[in-house]
RNA sequence: GGGCCUGUGGCGGAACUGGCAGACGCGGCGGACUUAAAAUCCGCUUCCCCGGAAGGGGAGUGUGGGUUCAAAUCCCACCGGGCCCA
């Protein structure tokens, strides 16, 4: 371990840059910035908000935190450390910054970490969160600590309740394409512009003045946003909770303790996110974030477009609808299957089976009703992921009944299986084999009929030799050759052999007799080239050789071609055996038969989206409790916004229920909540009299405070709004170079890849809702995200498997082998952390370097969306550029400033406005490695020329203080720069600005080269053009030498850059 | 299985729109200072070959092909690593 930092050494200069003196300046600096409030940032009309009156706005934001207890990895802080370097940038570069932190520390772990250590989840949630604040205050960031929110701070989750009772009062128009307050939507009814008939609690479809307040209220609350549902959860007794779909495994258990879970309904709070998939989808459009979390956000909310169909019963009575992506596969569905829970099932199932029902399909059962009931059962069993898994041996069973395919008209037998799930679609499907991977397993396996009615390119050509040849002997190498040679003429299609081919076809000439020179544009290459091609198809369709003629022609008359084939042909192709659409390629054939069901009355086109609502209770104690109780009927209530919030009763006993046996399937979820008996009920006068309400007791989940958290920052103490319009309105008014206002309100926002799908669509769901109801001003939360990448580490394994202490590890001069205490260790690379024993501390870093080292090693490790491993040992490199730096402006023995009033050598100005161009393009893009590594080679330069010019050392203090400002600040308050002296921080000084006329040098060295490699360079003012640079490449002496016998045929010359020579 | 990303010295990485491959840092080697070491400073460091040296030659950005005067960069196929979906 080096020594760099260590200032015991005695013969150390007494102001050198090392370990010790950085953390007294680093001490002194953070004191001195909370002392002054240099990171205060006013809102509108605040103390100190005047000189940043007109300034543009720079909105900075960190993804928000869960305080761990076990505290920061130097992992954590990488994106923390690059939005502080943005937002300090931001600030030099005039603009008003707002960058805050705070902490999302409702939620699962947080409650679990509680539980684990015997506290209140208030207790441990509050001194994390003070551990970590003290781990971030030691990095130096500049965040604005008044503005710091944490989601469990009462004052905070008044206002989440606040929103969702806005959700909760808001219903989506369709027609409007936005939500609106309820209030217009009773006003609608009340009015009767809108018809209020409801399946359930009004059928008829009396007017609403008929209705009673019942069935009034019962119809509105089902059109809210949020909404409740009977939902079937995932329960596990054994742990006493509820899991989120990604919380089970595979077979249907715990992820946790792998522990039985059942599905059961529940009555639970549900959102209605699916009101907004067209926006949320079309919005991405606008936002600058990286593609692929674009294109995972759309591939989750699932677009498909398709067609309604409905296939009426072969009994009549009920018809079953179902929903396709490939309507122009329709004259193909063969049978059909409905998921086992579908509602139809038992209406349809018949008392019987038809006669001569294989024993295939009836799974052995004595009757239709018994085969059903039997197949649920094992359906029942297992979960969705393994029903979708399980793809090898399908599984169903025959309803007994039989539909009617609209298009075709034939019967067709309607089965359950578990390949269809409840959840997508409608819950049914048509079965089409020939075209779909999946029916074509079960086809098979049921021994079910198919059709094709989707070709390929070669299918169509396939078929179309069938049909022109009547009598194959007539083909003298065979009709397989002969075949073979037609696809490939055709395919080719050059050689203007199409239309002779056909023509002498159609003659019922031979195919293998068509003349050559009838075919022939190239006289010579066609013979040669047919064979060729002949070859390529003889192997590709190779498996087709040994079948008759005879059967081959029947299958493509039977339309049975896929059959054989042995696959379903699920690419688009041409429409065939579909009357409606023959001949047409997928595109327009899916276009064609939606009309064609729209005519008919047999379907109609449809978008679908594969998005759930979603799920938004938790039967959970650390959570926000909802600001909604229920009457003695049962029917949801919300609560006044004047009695928010809702507090979290304390309760000692807050862990959920534990079955230690495991728990049974009849076992039923009781949120914690429902022991904390004085808080249950509640008496209020709603509007009906005083009256005893029940709570609600199950909490939100986690992502209800990071939902809106952003908004918060912008007005944290607010308590008559979640935020003021105005401020909302100064902080999230994103305007483009033009000036044209952009959809997203902050300007950058950093954080994990992690977070791409459900964090962010929640998030955008929730604003877009805001925005709707004038809440806020913008239609998106986000205008550009940036995903960090992460850091990993070398993690060391014994003989037995165990982890060891990666510190702790010696490794071979060859760097190949590694051993602690003589025995020899496997090493892998993988996330920090913990389990791992390879996780290091930013405090242990900042006891031996300080914080500017650290921070500037976390930057320069590579690029920031690049995960990237950490190397301890690296670290001393960006420490000693520090030192190196100080030294050049302090003298190490006196501490005083070291510098020359002399004007800046050529030299050295030159590279000065050259690093100041590069550091400035580099912290715009975020690229922190390339710049530090600039501000390296400048004080390289300054190292080896031996004096520092005052001009250069105040501007690379400036460059370096987004970086690293502790010392930076220090440096700058020893120089007695201005903005040190007059603001007591360089925070707000401006960055400096390059000369544009000392970017360019004099003369260039161009690089000549012959034939692409470099065999010279020349000296060329620096504006010489093309011919100029041809010239004096040419004359010089070393290219002549080697020009020499060869004759020039070409230069291409790219002014400033480089000539090639071109010779032979 | 599908989609997205990625592959450059011993290591982390640089090369922004195709135009001098290897910036900068680590490590390594050599030197200065020192009684010595550490620290610091200076020099060298892609690989291979020829040469005592100065210098010269060749190969080279995962592999194989292609486009181009010119490819780490663009296109195709394959191999390896990562992430997401199934």
């Amino acid at each position: 371990m080096s020594n760099t930092n260590d200032q015991a050494s005695p013969t150390a200069p007494p102001h050198r840059y090392g370990g010790a003196l950085a953390r007294t300046i680093e001490s002194r600096w953070q004191a001195l910035w909370s002392e002054r409030g240099i990171f205060r940032t006013p809102n509108p009309g605040e103390a100190g908000s005047e000189r940043f009156e007109g300034l543009p706005k720079r909105y900075i934001l960190d993804m928000f935190p869960y305080p761990s207890g076990v505290g920061l990895h130097v992992g954590h802080p990488l994106g923390y450390i690059a939005t502080d370097i943005a937002a300090r940038f931001a600030r030099m570069t005039g603009h008003l910054t707002l960058h805050a932190m705070g902490y999302d520390a409702f939620g699962l772990p947080a409650e679990q970490y509680a539980v684990q250590t015997g506290q209140h989840p208030r207790v441990t949630t509050e001194r994390n969160i003070e551990n970590m604040r003290r781990q971030l205050r030691r990095i130096g960031l500049g965040h604005d600590d008044h503005r710091s929110v944490a989601t469990t701070d009462v004052a905070f989750y008044k206002w989440t309740q606040w929103i969702f009772l806005q959700i909760y009062n808001a219903w989506y128009d369709e027609a409007l394409g936005r939500a609106r307050p309820i209030g217009e939507l009773i006003a609608v009814f009340e009015s009767g512009a809108a018809s209020c008939a409801h399946e359930e609690f009004n059928p008829g479809g009396k007017p609403w003045k008929e209705l009673d307040a019942r069935a009034r209220a019962a119809i509105v609350d089902d059109r809210r946003l949020a909404y409740l549902s009977e939902a079937p959860v995932n329960w596990c007794p054994a742990l006493g909770t509820v899991l989120s779909n990604e919380e089970v495994t595979a077979d249907g258990r715990s992820e946790r303790g792998n522990f039985p879970v059942y599905k059961r309904p529940l009555r639970q709070w549900m959102m209605r996110i699916t009101a907004y998939c067209r926006r949320l989808l079309d919005d991405l459009e606008g936002v600058d974030w990286p593609e692929p979390i674009k294109l995972m956000q759309r591939n989750w909310i699932g677009r498909s477009e398709g067609a309604y169909v409905t296939f009426p019963l072969a009994e009549g009575g009920e018809s079953i609808e179902v929903f396709t992506t490939r309507p122009d596969t329709l004259f193909g569905a063969t049978y059909m299957v409905l998921a086992p829970e579908h509602a139809l099932v038992d209406s349809i199932v018949p008392g019987a089976w038809p006669p001569g029902v294989s024993g295939r399909w009836t799974g052995g059962a004595a009757t239709p009703g018994g085969a059903v009931a039997a197949y649920r059962a094992l359906a029942a069993s297992k979960s969705d992921v393994e029903r979708q898994v399980e793809t090898k041996e399908k599984s169903g069973v025959f309803t007994g009944a039989y539909a009617i395919n609209p298009a075709s008209g034939e019967r067709v037998p309607v089965f359950i299986a578990d390949y269809v799930l409840m959840g997508y679609g409608t819950g049914a499907i048509m079965a089409v084999p020939a075209h779909d991977e999946r029916d074509y397993e079960f086809a098979q396996q049921f021994g079910l009929p198919m059709r094709d009615v989707v070709y390929s390119h070669t299918a169509m050509l396939m078929r179309e030799f069938t049909e022109l040849i009547d009598d194959p002997s007539e083909l003298p190498e065979g009709w397989f050759n002969g075949m073979c040679d037609y696809v490939g003429m055709m395919t080719t299609g050059a050689y203007g052999a199409q239309e002779a081919i056909e023509r002498v076809l159609r003659g019922r000439a031979l195919v293998a007799e068509v003349d050559q020179s009838e075919i022939v544009n190239e006289p010579g290459s066609i013979g040669e080239s047919r064979g060729v091609i002949r070859e390529v198809w003889t192997e590709a369709l190779g498996h087709l050789r040994d079948i008759t003629w005879d059967e081959i022609v029947r299958r493509f008359r039977e339309a049975d071609y896929r059959r054989m084939r042995g696959e379903a042909y699920t690419e688009p192709g041409t429409a065939v055996n579909s009357p409606p659409i023959d001949g047409l390629e997928t595109p327009q054939a899916k276009k064609r038969m939606i009309e064609w069901l729209g005519l008919k009355g047999i379907g109609r086109g449809a978008v679908t989206f594969k998005l759930r609502d979603w799920l938004f209770s938790r039967q959970r104690y650390w959570g926000e409790p909802f600001p909604i109780v229920f009457d003695e009927s049962g029917a949801p209530h919300a609560l006044p916004e004047s009695v928010l919030p809702v507090e979290l009763p304390p309760m000692e006993h807050f862990a959920p229920e534990i079955r230690e046996d495991g728990g049974d399937a009849d076992s039923v979820p009781a949120p914690p909540l429902s022991r904390a008996a004085d808080w249950t009920t509640v008496e209020l006068d709603l509007g009906e009299g005083v009256k005893r309400y029940t709570r609600e007791l199950n909490t939100m989940p986690q992502w209800a405070g990071s939902c809106w958290y952003y908004l918060r920052y912008l007005d944290p103490e607010n308590d008559q709004a979640f935020c003021d319009p105005a401020v909302e309105r100064r902080w999230m008014t994103t305007l483009d170079a033009k000036g044209n206002r952009l959809p997203g309100g902050v300007d950058l926002y950093v954080g994990g890849a992690e977070h791409a799908v459900l964090h962010l669509l929640y998030a955008r769901f929730w604003h877009k809702v805001l925005f709707d109801l004038g809440h806020v001003s913008c239609p998106e939360p986000f205008q550009r995200l940036f995903n960090q990448g992460y850091i990993q580490a070398y993690a060391y394994k014994d003989a037995r498997g165990v982890y060891v202490d990666a510190e702790s590890v010696e490794e071979s001069a060859d760097g190949k082998r590694w051993t602690i205490g003589g025995e020899p260790l496997s090493r892998e690379y993988g996330k920090m952390g913990k389990s791992l024993k390879n996780a290091v501390a930013p405090d242990e870093i900042c006891d031996q370097y300080g914080a500017d080292t650290l921070r500037l090693y976390e930057m320069y490790l590579g690029p920031l969306e690049q995960s990237k491993p950490w190397n301890t040992r690296d670290i001393v490199g960006v420490h000693r550029f520090l030192q190196r730096l100080w030294r050049c402006l302090i003298d190490e023995e006196t501490g005083r400033p070291a510098v020359t009033d002399e004007a800046p050598d050529a030299e050295t100005n030159r590279l000065l406005h050259r690093t100041i161009a590069g550091v400035r393009e580099d912290l715009e893009g975020l690229r922190f490695n390339t710049a530090i590594a600039k501000l390296i080679e400048l004080t390289n330069h300054l190292t080896k020329s031996g004096s520092t010019p005052r001009a250069v050392a105040e501007a690379v203090t400036l460059m370096l203080s987004p970086l690293a400002p502790h010392i930076a600040e220090e440096l700058a308050e020893r120089l007695g720069m201005s903005g040190a002296r007059e603001n007591g921080s360089i925070a707000y000084a401006p960055f400096p600005e390059a000369d544009a006329s000392l970017l360019v040098d004099d003369e260039v060295e161009i690089p000549v080269q012959l034939m692409g490699k470099v065999r010279a360079r020349i000296m060329m003012p620096a504006g010489a053009d093309a011919e100029a640079m041809e010239a004096a490449a040419l004359a010089d002496e070393s290219v002549r030498r080697l020009l020499d016998g060869k004759t020039v045929r070409k230069v291409v010359c790219i002014p400033g850059r480089m000539v090639n020579i071109v010779a032979n």
